[in-house]
DNA sequence: ACTACAGATGACAGCGCTGTCAATTTGAAT
DNA sequence: ATTCAAATTGACAGCGCTGTCATCTGTAGT
């Protein structure tokens, strides 16, 4: 029933150290042989033993995913990705969620790290934007790369997807304003999101460009949730300088703003124009249908994976020299049904 | 830096084997003896090494979680609910999702159980209501637990949890009757998904017990999305027989059908009750917010994982005679603002 | 033909633990 | 004190693989 090693070597008439080599890429094992034993390991249908694996050498094919991030969509497309990646090269995946204010996060990765052997770790916000919990992690003796906001934050020899927010939300400003707006409202998320910061950065740097003021009762502080969207627009609304335009820092947010502002009787996107960020099913679930950016979640997991296992790789065969590699994306505009040219008069 | 068993033996002053016993709670340890285990273990700050106890025991402290649902809410709240379980029984966790329709699941999960030895899987819907996946996975001698709605469908040997969407749909139309609605119409989820038909089979139990004509119209076949609502709602406000009640097959068609409404003028709940089923975010994200069944997912996702360990350790122990446990989860109505007593006349 | 050397393969130890079984200790019964 | 079973502990093999190093093969240079 079990096929070891030993079986496909007997089967291919060779010594299963040389079935290890074919196992693991190593590259020194003659044409012919490769076919013998590749044959062999198709016809027993051999699955190497991966505890044996890990083992032996003293390292696992497994990486951590830690997320303390409360958006569904977010993490599962990420974890989607991560795990699309892992699939293609041979690594399985942990999920590690925790509760970033607890302090013994730490130690608690630190003994899974040495339980499993994970030979390394990905990082989602806002964990990956916590110096305290970075600079713990860097002690750690694992290689982990940290998906961030912005593209400053670089540590030596560790890896990073950058997603440029701020790019992102000055395109999605600047297009509110090439569509007329000048009273462009925003609303925020949690502060301690780095993202946030970025995308308030982003529509101010927008506002500079043109040249236009920003209203302080303009910026409304959120978080997160179609609750604050609702009652960031009803504020926004209530204002006596109303906006004609509302950058909202995601698109629940943004859901949450454009039903609030339908149920006061304000027509969306003629009189009022409405932008979320993300691209998250909930920009497909309002009426009309929510401009935003796109930001490329499942992808940007992939590219976190393959960054990572890259750098084990690499770590693994001492290759120096070669400075750690980052990743940058940037969100793209998707322009649909919410936002208009401004109304006249 | 590595501490390993012998380390721990050493600093005790027994065998490693004892150290063992210890870690693996075998009970035949004397008292005094465990005190000292546990105290070199505490200062050495010993972690078993993971892949050496899989590989010597030939077997693996992991599961994995099977699922193929486009449902993020539900995997998330799912994946956190086994993952805590599993972290207090000393449980690592593999995630497999995978698209349903691929025949080669079987074998990917096959190779992927040959190779991690995992010990269990837990599978949800709809993949865990898909008999030939199951005939399948019953083969493949590893233990598994289904989620699945309904109660019937047991295999022996195999533990279930059972998600009682008749009753709760049935508890729900029951409510809506009870408000005065004669009149109410169901919107359902993909047909393939059992627990669609669980509860357009609920809806029709509590008509039909009140004596209730149901209108052929007034069942919308959907989907589980946000646009299956809208559309099912604008069919069913299109009607000559217009309902005043809707009874949507999950909370995500509810805020679509909702929105829907609203956007034609009618007042949710003065002219039109909806109530959706799950009690996702979604049903807190509509103004107002949805009268639904609450699933609690999250409890479900740790009573399988409990159930599953429990079948491990039992099997393990060769404990004969004791049936594989079912475990039942009724979701339970949570009444919000979308519904309303019927207006007169 | 004969060395030299890279390329290809094999032999073997051992990763850190668990399972098995044997050795030792304990304690209650004679 | 003596006996014997039960409780407790230890010795040791080996899980299936990888790393290291030794051996073997083939080919080119002389």
């Amino acid at each position: 029933m079990k096929v070891t090693i030993k079986d496909v070597a007997i089967h291919a008439g060779v010594s299963f150290k040389t079935v290890s080599r074919v196992m693991n890429h190593e590259g020194t094992v003659k044409p012919e042989t490769l076919e013998k034993v590749k044959k062999a390991i198709a016809e027993l249908k051999y699955q190497p033993n991966t505890a044996a694996r890990n083992l032996a050498g003293s390292k696992s094919y497994a990486l951590g995913f830690i997320y303390d991030n409360p958006n569904a969509y977010y993490v599962i497309d990420m974890q989607q990705g991560i795990l699309e990646e892992c699939g293609r090269k041979g690594y399985e995946l942990l999920i590690h969620p925790c509760e970033s204010s607890t302090d013994d996060i730490i130690t608690k990765i630190q003994q899974m790290v040495k339980r499993t052997q994970l030979s390394g770790l990905i990082v989602s916000p806002p964990l990956s934007e916590n110096p305290a919990f970075i600079s713990e992690l860097a002690k750690l003796d694992i290689q982990f790369v940290r998906l961030v906001s912005g593209d400053d934050g670089k540590i030596e020899n560790t890896s990073c997807v950058f997603i440029h927010d701020r790019e992102a939300a000055e395109t999605i400003v600047d297009y509110l304003i090439t569509l007329g707006h000048k009273k462009i409202a925003f609303i925020s998320g949690e502060k301690d999101h780095k993202s946030t910061l970025e995308r308030q950065e982003g529509y101010m740097q927008a506002m500079r460009a043109h040249g236009l003021d920003v209203n302080p009762d303009w910026i409304v502080e959120g978080r997160y949730s179609f609750d604050y969207g609702v009652r960031g627009a009803q504020s926004l609304l209530a204002l006596a300088d109303r906006p004609t335009a509302i950058f909202a820092c995601n698109d629940e947010i943004a859901a949450g703003a454009l039903l609030a502002a339908r149920l006061e009787g304000v027509d969306i996107p003629k009189q009022l124009s409405i932008a979320g960020f993300e691209d998250s099913p909930f920009s497909r679930q309002t009426i009309p249908q929510l401009t935003t950016a796109a930001q490329p979640t499942k992808t940007i997991g992939a590219s976190a994976a393959a960054l990572l296992i890259n750098n084990i790789t690499k770590n693994r065969m001492r290759t120096q020299g070669a400075q750690t590699p980052h990743e940058d994306f940037t969100p793209s505009l998707v322009v649909r049904g919410s936002t208009n040219i401004i109304a006249e008069g």
